[in-house]
DNA sequence: GTCTATAAAGTGATAGAC
DNA sequence: GTCTATCACTTTATAGAC
């Protein structure tokens, strides 16, 4: 292997880390996985890294910070604000279908910062990141629509967030598209029934 | 030790797992702990169960049976179908402030059953439980009111599900009770706008 | 800087005395 | 049936050659 400097390593190493998880769990994702997956020697892993605890938490930062708003943007057109917030739930569910285990790991590296001593903060920033990304969509749902939230957009944000965890986990589970469906009529719904024209 | 049958020695070790599993997590449960927590010595375990794996098995299967349906039974006197699914909810919400451990825990053991091979049904049936679950109570709530779902109670019956488990996840990220109180009024309201008198 | 080799500790599972 | 002792293996982490 070349020199690579240590912090094209500890990219890289993320980066495999986060396929690892992916693929397998973490439960799976070892430091001699990791270090397969990105083909390196076991060596290596601690020349970048003093610890596997040390990777983990960089790991779970580096998914907080690069979530996308993949909910609700896109062409709005004249649509309605239920329109605009079931089309954005639809291509969510779309991009879990697409990639079912990148939202599983998701959900388990959660879990493993509640449970991870010191890394609890790390969930809540992960979720305060959820909440912003949400309220950023449905504030501009909301300008193009010409409506206005009856209750704080934060609140708002939160039902989106709550409504779009609950249906990956249960979509997860039993794969079952068409009650998927349901629930984003009904989530759409709900959520617009929360606007008002302003 | 005494000479225990082997049922209640695996019964024990369920629940000694089930105690590990919640105070420190799924990968904490190791057999080694589990023993520990019995009081037993390690090779019990293996007198008992012919493997870890069977454990695990076991322990899903029994918490997926004994989960109770905490939600919505409660006096229901004359109060609105809205009241009563809200009420419903905050005992829940109650239960889970009142142990946190043991939600995380269960919400693991799905995750723990969608990645081990062979495991994915009983994540199923987990759900299955809680859906017929809700679905029970959500029957009995619309006949106390004098109600009917405008959807199958079944579809309900799942936004009830998805709601509930989208306000665990989010309230053990950061443990605000207040958004938890906003997301429950919400959850009544929309479900309970789903009733019409009959 | 990068490797091989190995240490030190933990894992599930078993053998064999009693 | 129940125990202690131990096997075979995997884990994270490090030492030391190059």
């Amino acid at each position: 292997m070349p020199r690579i400097p240590a912090a094209e390593r500890r990219a890289a190493l993320v980066q495999a880390a986060l396929r690892v998880v992916a693929t397998q769990g973490v439960a799976a994702a070892t430091t001699r996985a990791i270090v397969a997956e990105a083909g390196m020697s076991l060596a290596s892993f601690h020349y970048a890294f003093s610890s596997r605890d040390e990777l983990m938490h960089e790991l779970i930062s580096f998914v907080v910070a690069h979530e996308e708003a993949a909910v609700l943007p896109g062409p709005y057109g004249d649509a309605s604000l239920r329109d605009i917030i079931r089309a954005g739930l639809q291509r969510y569910a779309d991009l879990l279908r697409a990639d079912p285990l990148r939202e599983q790991a998701m959900l388990e590296l959660t879990q493993q910062a509640l449970r991870s001593e010191g890394m609890e903060p790390l969930a809540r920033l992960q979720y305060d990141h959820y909440y912003t990304l949400a309220a950023a969509a449905l504030t501009t749902a909301a300008e193009h629509t010409g409506t206005s939230w009856i209750l704080p957009v934060e609140e708002v944000a939160r039902l989106l967030v709550v409504l779009t965890d609950g249906l990956t986990v249960s979509w997860l589970v039993d794969r079952d598209d068409a009650a998927a469906a349901s629930v984003m009529d009904f989530a759409a719904d709900a959520l617009a029934g929360l606007g008002r024209q302003s």
